[in-house]
DNA sequence: CTTGACCTTGTACCTCACTCCACAGTTTAT
DNA sequence: ATAAACTGTGGAGTGAGGTACAAGGTCAAG
């Protein structure tokens, strides 16, 4: 019994690479569809659940919540029988990555510019030890005062 | 009294575009320095701390936790005194944030080709009506039955 | 026929990043 | 002079996204 039925919720977790309790998560909040069951009551997964679960995660490390996520399946799931709402939804998801796309850049070019801008500077041993401890050691404790501003009160 | 010694922060939470608690909140974790005090305990904050709190929020938004903007803060303030391992680390971020526009890229062709498909499906307006009256609704019951696949147990 | 590794359930707990609150003092506007 | 609108504090509460746990059932191997 239960040869090749489908896989069990331990199965797809590893393979998925996320916790085995995240699985029955995605379940609860309706990120993942209730799975068939064996007799004795375990999931019986098929194994799309996998890049199924990869597809979540991916778009979630791109800064999309789980909620969102939910309505980009549902988007695609309805896509059997397209309209021009669904159509309109993913367009408008698409504007947004475009836009995190674009934002990403813009920051990209500030700390790369800052960067550039340490590179110019020869490195200067008395100093460097002290900083480069303080940034190993990196605790709560940044001062960062205003470096030349008096004036207050 | 108080005339020009600084911003309250209430003004720099409107400036910033920011809740004035998150302000205590980012001063309580770190991520703003101590600013100075009126004779009566307000805190005064200099003009630049508006610009610092915009770029929080800007890294925020592009998937950085808290802690790894304590981090490049930390980095970018080290700065005045350069050293080797602020570049590196500097780098790694700068890698970092090119990874994640690749992926994003990736993501965008993705969900492109799943529109593109919907695009040259016409409209069925029988069926349409429902899904899209679904994705309205846009509770928690979407179902997304493995599209054709009986075989469990 | 027991051991160990799986599975079930509900519920409690955790971190992160805020956000709110009560109670008290300060500053400004009328 | 008094009310309105700020500010301060410590601490509790919120919502998202998990994780952990206890008590029990199931299944393949030895």
């Amino acid at each position: 019994m239960m040869k090749d039925a489908g896989l069990l919720r331990g199965d797809v977790a590893r393979r998925a690479g996320v916790h085995r309790e995240t699985i029955r998560y995605y379940e609860r909040i309706g990120l993942l569809p209730r799975p068939a069951r064996s007799r004795s009551g375990y999931r019986l997964y098929p194994p799309e659940v996998v890049a199924h679960i990869e597809f979540i995660k991916r778009a979630q490390s791109l800064g999309f919540s789980l909620d969102e996520i939910r309505q980009i399946i549902q988007l695609s799931r309805s896509g059997r029988s397209p309209c021009a709402r669904v159509r309109q939804l993913l367009g408008a998801k698409l504007k947004e990555i475009d836009r995190r796309i674009a934002e990403l850049t813009e920051f990209r070019q500030e700390l790369a510019a800052f960067l550039e801008e340490l590179e110019s500077v020869p490195d200067q041993v008395d100093s460097s030890a002290q900083v480069c401890a303080l940034i190993e050691r990196s605790s709560i404790n940044i001062t960062m005062k205003p470096k030349s501003s008096g004036r207050r009160e």
